[in-house]
DNA sequence: TTGTAAGCGTTATCAA
DNA sequence: TTGATAACGCTTACAA
């Protein structure tokens, strides 16, 4: 009693092969007699296509390009490592991955680079950028092309990607609140929030879910207005130090994007270290070592090898048309302590 | 340019394809000189085999057998419907999956049912039980005929099972102390510990990794000892009654196993609830609306979808002596509070 | 010790 | 509108 094959379907329904493939896969030129004496047969026996075999045959190969920013940083980084990890283990998947790395500043560029995309054809296409209009034409353009888009870390909600691979920044940001709030204690009820920017989508909502929480559970703690350091170490310690001097000491730091090591050198240096409560996001090799050494409270994360697989697997499903396994796609907000940092880089 | 195929490394090392199967595989029978020709060519041309024909050529199909304890227990609950899940998306990869529940304080029945296992043949076994003698033994047995099998949340040192699909029970209560300790705040510096039973190795784990970090970070606050309920509610119910009565008001509950429920019926009544600092394990129904009701403060979770789809993966992967990807088998010890809650089940 | 040839479950090309 | 038949890349009897 095995798994029925097309062959069997053929038999059942009394017609060749290639007439069960057609209807398989609605190609053209099928009766609807025909069409129907297939589909019963394949109810009747169960059929479930091998996609394995279906891959086989058909000899396709996938081209998939996943576009990141040349930031510095460092989870850009870490992630860039993820997706060339898996990359590897995809070739097994007739998946060939080109990481492409566009300057974070020129969107006009990468419109560019997405339109050239669209002319060369590939199978998919993975995008971690700011959606302004010129992107979110060119986005739409691919998408009509047939070409499945995903949005990676930061969303695209207006471009209405194919799928979204990231966490939900808002409520990234009121679990970095709660966690400063409770770890407060007795320390003084003031908050600094230092961002790289506030023009990026993240930082509004991750700003806006923290402000909420502490506003709702923790209304005797007073947050200052968000630091911008525009990813300079200089800036940084320019305007902690500013703050420090205005403000007096801080109970909490809750640091929105990155520099987490000027932080760490500022606060050194003014010999802090240890004493405010530090919440971060993302977990690369900086905030692995400063969470160990103890003076980084608790960091907000998502898993760069869980998005980089996630990603490959929905492109590749999007790319055949299959549906995807929503509860394995989902990523989680990860509350990362010392006491449960993995031991393993991604 | 095309990816190479076995044909390519057969022309290239001037031998069959059979040989190069022989090789690929390290089947037996082939002069060390033909080895080493194949895999010159193998490592010239860059091959890379393609798994999904293999397997549809073997055309192999494998029956995997997953052993869950019949407690009641709402984890377990979770963990087999995750399983279930799992399994029927592995058909695709000609994976037949079977559940047995079995009775949990029987040891002997399991490991006669392993033993049947054995005879009748399987490609590989799941188990989520305390490891006695009998069962180890019978575990050994099974891994000599070459059936892979794999340790499920609860660790099999002994046996040395191919796997342990599952967290680090120490470090995990390890992460419940920091929590505890931080979130604890000004309440009164005593905290009530609720097990099953301290027979289990994982409930012995938790407690050592919870008085490590109480120990070492806050020497202020008195754990108290063990109470155990068996699993019974009413047991539950009396226990903390005494305790309240002979101690005063806590501060603090870790509850090391299950339970949750019994213990918001006891809170409620006596209007301790949402007072004390509650940390629980694992994410179940219950524990999911005591938390969004807000009277438990955080679960340290592992993840039910991703135990059951890592279990079949790495069955799948030993049954086909293949690697494993260590890094997405790995779990993690998940901090879950109400801001972070996953809005899915799994 | 090595090779030949027939599958595995699909899809794709041609003819009918 | 349909049907043979040859791929796809690999495994595996069976032969040599």
């Amino acid at each position: 009693m095995n798994r029925p094959t097309v062959i069997d379907i053929a038999r059942e329904a009394g017609v060749s092969l290639a007439t069960v493939d057609r209807v398989l896969n609605a190609r053209p030129g099928v009766r609807a007699k025909t069409i129907a004496a297939v589909n019963e047969a394949i109810g009747r026996l169960g059929y479930v296509r091998d996609i394995a075999a279906a891959n086989l045959a058909r000899s396709r190969s996938y081209r998939m390009v996943v576009l990141l920013p040349d930031t510095e940083s460092q989870f850009v980084q870490t992630l860039e490592e993820a997706l060339r990890e898996a990359a590897a283990s995809a070739v097994t998947a007739r998946m060939g991955v080109e990481l492409i790395r566009f300057a974070a500043e020129d969107m006009h560029a990468l419109a560019a680079t997405l339109r050239r995309l669209a002319e060369e054809g590939c199978s998919g296409i993975a995008l971690m950028a700011p959606e302004t209009p010129v992107i979110r034409d060119a986005l739409r353009a691919l998408r009509g092309q047939g070409v499945p888009v995903v949005a990676l870390v930061s969303d695209l909600p207006n471009s209405e990607p194919d799928h979204y691979v990231g966490i939900d920044s808002r409520a990234a940001g009121r679990t970095a609140g709660v966690l400063m709030g409770r770890f407060l204690g007795a320390r003084p009820p003031k908050v600094m929030v230092i961002a790289n920017s506030m023009h990026l989508r993240e930082s509004i909502e991750r700003r806006r879910g923290f402000d909420e929480v502490m506003l709702r559970d923790f209304p005797g703690v007073e947050v200052l207005q968000t630091l911008e350091t525009h990813g300079s170490p200089t800036a940084l310690r320019q305007v902690v130090t500013e703050i420090l001097a205005a403000e007096g000491t801080v109970g909490g730091i809750y640091l929105l994007g990155s520099g987490l090591r000027a932080l760490g050198r500022v606060l050194s240096e003014r010999g802090l270290l240890g004493h405010p409560v530090i919440v971060g996001h993302e977990l690369t090799p900086h905030s692995r070592e400063a969470l160990a050494s103890g003076w980084l409270d608790a960091v907000i994360a998502q898993n760069a090898g869980h998005i980089a697989r996630s990603t490959l697997r929905v492109l590749r499903a999007k790319a055949d048309r299959l549906p995807i396994d929503e509860s394995q796609e989902r990523l989680r907000i990860e509350i990362i302590l010392r006491e449960n940092l993995p031991d393993q880089p991604l």
